[in-house]
DNA sequence: GTACAAATGCAATATTATAACATTTTATTT
DNA sequence: AAATAAAATGTTATAATATTGCATTTGTAC
């Protein structure tokens, strides 16, 4: 039910397919530029989180990878190529999930802000300035230097609030 | 030296036995209002988190508690008078740090915005509704229905740039 | 005092993440 | 191409955070 709920809301919002591929053509290209290998694991830990919008934890990024292959990585494989991939800017942690996400433009290092779907679990980067500018307004009422902000905001997604059903 | 700067800047800032003494005595107030019990553990574990401003882990409450009592309690211990807590509204829990922190404000639920100072380690709870407001200006351009948003902004707070130092 | 519910004790274990060191792969120099 | 250095990965162990399930105790209502 969640499942259906999900894929419905993926299919709907965009050619998930063309998703994957635009990303993973995007991190080749930045690591080709930044003289940074993009190696296999790191491009299956990658592929792996661009499977969906859902956040995936590292435990679940280990069993799809050794479901590809003959055998199992363990742990620090997975968590090294997700440091390399957060230095990079291709995946972003959300804290209050222990998951990594997407990150929609590598291009410039930042700090996103998610809006994530209590129900689809799917986590929407926001690429306004609204919230930076908010949270430096009032950062600033206590003399207090933003350097990381981070915004994670559980809610109901557009599409599960029409489905409406389960709560 | 870190020590140093923290206790200079909770003596500079506020009388922190004050500070201490007017949340406990609040929880009591709230719990006996709400008809909840405020045990001796869940006491003991709210006047842990508000030894000090700096977020503090389950299992250095843990700690604590086996030195104030002759037995250490197992961490279901802890977590579940965190849990009661935290439904109680009278500590947030920071996800970035996986730590708690006392509550300013327990008379009305709400999800704390926190100014963390990464040189310090204190946290401030903000309480202007800018952020909120930005939040859920972005979401609605969503369709998004904010229900809990989770703010946890590293920097530097006033105090330490003042002083500098350690970078 | 009995019965019930809430709280705590306790053992085990799940989940997330890292440390330390060995080996392999890749790039660079000779 | 061989030697070297650097980067990446493999491997084992373990740290840190959190929960489950069940037994026991405490408190409250009847």
């Amino acid at each position: 039910m969640q499942n259906r709920t999900l894929m419905h809301n993926i299919a709907e919002q965009h050619n998930h397919q063309r998703c994957i591929d635009d990303a993973m053509t995007r991190a080749r290209e930045l690591c080709q530029h930044r003289q940074v290998k993009f190696t296999r694991i790191r491009e299956q830990v990658l592929a792996c989180v661009w499977a969906n919008h859902q956040p995936v934890g590292a435990y679940t990024i280990l069993e799809e990878l050794a479901k590809d292959s003959s055998r199992r990585p363990a742990p620090p494989t997975v968590y090294r190529a997700l440091d390399f991939l957060l230095d990079n800017g291709l995946v972003h942690r959300i804290a209050s999930l222990n998951a990594f996400v997407g990150c929609k433009d590598p291009s410039h290092h930042h700090q996103g802000h998610f809006l994530i779907c209590r129900q689809c679990r799917n986590a929407t980067e926001l690429d306004t300035d609204i919230i930076n500018t908010a949270i430096k307004t009032a950062a600033k009422q206590h003399g207090f230097t933003v350097e990381a902000p981070c915004v994670e905001v559980v809610g109901c997604c557009a599409h599960c609030q029409e489905v409406g059903g389960n709560e």
